[in-house]
DNA sequence: CTCAGTCGGTACGGTAACGCACATTAGGTA
DNA sequence: TACCTAATGTGCGTTACCGTACCGACTGAG
């Protein structure tokens, strides 16, 4: 069996998070699995047995409608874990959890799982139940921008944050994913995304080649897509950063003179 | 000052479901609050001051974008508790919470509601901890949800689910608030909002007059909107209801056999 | 009452994305 | 090798929504 850290594979920023003492305590506890492609981690009513912590695979949350169109809620890979609703305390959510790039992760027993959230340290809640709560936080963040992105922004905008958001999870620099698995994720026609990728093609950013991508030119992407992907990567590295309470982020897209400034709610400028 | 415990004017269910000792503790820290429409609660790097329990009024959590256009997130009202930040960990979120509809909320001061989140009840976290969490993992529903009708739902459907969601949070069948503002909550034109509610108008579903929209018909309304407000509203249900761990809701919309069932993420079929 | 400003209704050309159909090509398999 | 399927590329009519413009009507202030 192969130990990821040995392999240099990277590892899961929670459980890296941990100080020694606790790590050592939970990591008996871990044990390493293979995710497949496609391998579906939980259903919408499902009652967790497992937490999943990513290394090298992504897990895509995703709602699946009653027309079997769907969307992507937000996805997963070695900046979190698989499995809010065990220590959020609603055991179930109403989607779909499921391995969109394979690889490692760690899992843990959901009872397991609790009994360190739980777990008290000093007079206070020990250093996973804060972790877990700060990455929930970047997950809320992480829901909403994918909301408004969906919203406003072109398809071509989107594939980019989505190419980077992957890319961030991701060893390499290559994808191994078809463009109609993508566009199931973004929720539009696979023609679309083929159409976008096209484009960055031609650009010289990405090279497509029946079921893997290789992103050639980052900034480049970075350059295209829309300030979403900007918002969320701060504010991951924010909470992720900040031992206790964040400093202010560098990145403060929301000072504009907007709707519902002060106010008034309907003094509105382009 | 006004005691809407005594008018009837419905109370905020997070402090409803403390226990009696519980809520006695708190209530003497709480203070009623009149906000009015369009208050700002917090900008996007503001470090709260106060968390808010609303009673009476609605507040938008809303992203505005660089070019001024917006995106409401998710509403808030007497159901939950602005200011999750402060108990999740950041601190800070990066959108906006704006009140959309005037009323009473408690508010009760940041340090306050830490220490409470924090205060341990016997061997295990207290019952606000529970509660808080609880409900922000609704939140996260409600955000998801919110994307995905973003992605797939005509402005019709959507427009049905913003009424109804509202309504369910108001005391009355009434709701006071301008076509204009509903298009910058949905992320539409103003002109698109118009059309959608001439159709209800016609359809005696509601009746507009200038800044007040009065439901008429709620069940033609949640006949007309898509799947996306029962999936929260479900949901919402099934979490407040269940102490500890949540019995399966009666509805179960994603059981279809669309994308990425079960081992093959190809499978589509609509 | 008068007037100004807000709010809502309507129209029209433009376009991003859709649904569908079909051609092409790469890669694995017999 | 030949074949078959999955993956990608392309075209075309349709449509929901956009941007803009304009107008009528209601409301509240003076």
């Amino acid at each position: 069996m192969i130990d990821p850290h040995n392999h240099n594979l990277g590892r899961n920023h929670i459980l890296d998070s941990l100080s020694a003492t606790e790590y050592n305590h939970l990591s008996p506890l871990l044990e390493l699995v293979a995710l497949s492609l496609g391998e579906v981690i939980y259903e919408p009513v499902d009652e967790l047995r497992y937490a999943y912590f990513p290394i090298t695979c992504i897990v895509s949350m995703l709602y699946v409608m009653e027309s079997g169109a769907s969307a992507e809620i937000a996805m997963v890979g070695k900046d979190g874990i698989i499995g809010v609703s065990l220590f959020m305390g609603g055991g179930t959510m109403p989607n779909r959890a499921v391995v969109r790039s394979a690889g490692y992760a760690y899992r843990l027993r959901a009872e397991l799982l609790l009994q360190e959230f739980n777990r008290a340290g000093g007079c206070r809640n020990g250093a996973l139940h804060e972790l877990l709560l700060r990455y929930t936080q970047g997950l809320i963040t992480q829901i909403a921008q994918t909301s408004v992105c969906n919203r406003h922004h072109f398809v071509d905008q989107q594939l980019c944050r989505w190419l980077l958001s992957s890319l961030d999870r991701l060893p390499s620099n290559e994808l191994i994913i078809t463009q109609e698995l993508i566009s199931n994720m973004l929720g539009v026609r696979r023609e679309g995304v083929t159409e976008a990728a096209r484009k960055l093609q031609q650009a010289g950013l990405i090279d497509c080649h029946r079921g893997r991508i290789t992103v050639l030119d980052r900034p480049g992407l970075e350059a295209r897509t829309c300030e979403c992907y900007h918002v969320v990567k701060t504010e991951h590295d924010r909470l992720r950063l900040s031992p206790r309470h964040a400093q202010l982020p560098s990145y403060i897209p929301l000072y504009k003179d907007g709707l519902v400034r002060s106010e008034s709610l309907s003094n509105r400028q382009a």
